[in-house]
DNA sequence: CTTTTGACAGCGT
DNA sequence: CACGCTGCCAAAA
């Protein structure tokens, strides 16, 4: 994963609203590169400077360290819990238009660096 | 170059 | 609802 990858990604992730979520997946899909696992990748190297308690796995959970030091900030923001997780299709962020055109122009500045041969964009059986 | 690893996802049991 | 398996993809070893 390159440099600017994670960078997007960790812009992308202060993006989001308090109170809202987005799941790995969602965001490697609104990036339109690179998979959930690449994203994780992105967030385990962020310092820390941004909503990483936003950015959770599809289920609604994270790594159980992580969970424990994010719950306080969901209680806070009150997003939708159950069972102690995050209840994803109640808490999602629903982009509107002009925050989507934002994050299609954050995606740009990814995908756009000589790309040679970027012809097959990744499908991975997920939509939103 | 091959193998392992990881803030993942979906599906079956 | 909780595990366990399998598929995935790129980075690191």
């Amino acid at each position: 994963m390159s440099a600017d990858y994670a960078l997007a990604v960790h812009r992308l992730a202060r993006h989001i609203p308090a109170g809202s979520v987005l799941t790995y997946g969602d965001i490697a899909e609104l990036l339109g590169l690179g998979g959930p696992r690449q994203v994780g990748a992105a967030m385990a190297r962020s310092d820390g400077a941004l909503p990483w308690w936003r950015v959770l796995r599809a289920d609604g959970t994270l790594p159980a360290d992580l969970q424990a030091r994010a719950t306080p900030h969901w209680v806070e923001e009150s997003i939708p819990l159950r069972h102690g997780r995050v209840r994803v299709p109640a808490a999602r962020w629903q982009p509107d238009e002009e925050a989507f055109a934002i994050l299609d122009e954050l995606a740009s500045t990814l995908a756009s660096p000589v790309v040679v041969e970027e012809t097959a964009p990744k499908r991975r059986g997920r939509m939103l």
